[in-house]
DNA sequence: AATAAAGTTGACGCTCCGTCATTTTTAGGG
DNA sequence: CCCTAAAAATGACGGAGCGTCAACTTTATT
């Protein structure tokens, strides 16, 4: 190694390389995913919209299910600290929620405003049906926050899973029909969202 | 044509060979999706699991995605009933609700209970991510349902549309919660969900 | 029995899959 | 600066699935 190690952030022509290549695919991918749909998309088609040859994308990724996949997670990690802030910020349960799900919806907003998805929207996070590690995060994510700050309160019992699920679930069907509308109206949302949850919370709370 | 009919419901070798192949072609490709997971199933797949030709199999679907969608469909179809049996035995709204989730729960149990798909639960109706005229024609009864229960009753006014998205949302995440827990609990599943949502209903109401 | 209509069949040309031996590029020591 | 080893890119290859179609088989009709 040389002993004045100039570049520090990109660290070698090596590993700068690899780096745009894999980006180069997951860029192509998204855009390909957008123009065909995920299901008539081929790694052929994704390989072909780079400059690289069809045996390099191997060096990448195994499949075009992890090529869409890593696009899950980086969509859920870019959401992630969406969430922190909100966490942050909250002082009380229920600017919890509101916050959560205008940060979510937002997400939503700008996530799909680039690229409409050719089957359905929802290219982010949980309109998604993959199932990645980093998605699981999330929802472990809320269902701990759901779980201290309801354990904070002097309230009763819930399950706390099914209350994660029902939010989420909330959140992802209202956020389809969100986007439907013209114009998109992300505090509409959030409010219906909210209210809808913080009302029923009281419903499915079991006094102890 | 022949003056005596003999044969009424059939009507025919023709016709019934048909009705026969459609169905095995369906049979084939329930069991290939549980077996392999949709996305990995070939055409020659479903077809090699019956005794037909594969150019046969397009004489009766244009692709894999349309067997799925006739699926979907029939899946929606069997649900309907239910959902009717349920609107014609309550009384108020609260007693829809609570019989349309308990019946949604049901329904989704033991759809689910024969084949275990590979790539997750929920090869019924909701969970599916199909949008087929059928499942759309789901939503809008149950809209349809909603709107009109509220309408009679003394009530402000609300987002009906929003309100059926939340009710399906939390159907479909609550469902696949309910399925992954030993041993599965349909009324736990559909109380919380009842519970939640007419509580909600209060916070999402507009005053006129 | 003869003919028409409907339906089935599997082979065909095509594209995509994932692999791999070969070639090109980069790293680093002498 | 050069030379070797490691890393990475390349595209051709065997195998498989795609949707079509001309030939064939089965059913219906007169």
């Amino acid at each position: 190694m040389t002993a004045s190690n100039v570049e520090l952030a990109t660290d070698g022509k090596r590993a700068r390389l690899k780096a745009a290549n894999r980006q180069a695919i997951l860029d192509a991918a998204r855009l390909v995913f957008a123009r065909l749909g995920y299901n008539a998309t081929s790694v052929r088609d994704i390989i072909r919209e780079t400059q690289l040859a069809a045996g390099t994308f191997y060096n990448y990724f195994r499949s075009k299910e992890e090529v869409f996949q890593a696009l899950a997670s980086s969509s859920a990690a870019r959401f992630r600290p969406h969430l922190q802030t909100v966490r942050e910020t909250s002082n009380n349960f229920e600017e919890f929620i509101r916050g959560a799900y205008r940060a979510y919806f937002n997400f939503l907003k700008f996530e799909n405003s680039d690229a409409m998805s050719k089957e359905g929207p929802n290219v982010a996070l949980f309109g998604v049906r993959a199932d990645t590690p980093e998605m699981q995060a999330v929802f472990e994510e809320i269902r701990n926050d759901l779980e201290s700050m309801l354990g904070v309160m002097e309230m009763g019992d819930v399950d706390v899973e099914y209350l994660t699920a029902a939010a989420i679930g909330i959140a992802r069907d209202l956020g389809d029909h969100m986007l439907q509308r013209q114009p998109v109206d992300v505090e509409a949302a959030a409010t219906f969202a909210s209210e809808l949850l913080l009302k029923g919370l009281s419903g499915v709370l079991v006094r102890d």
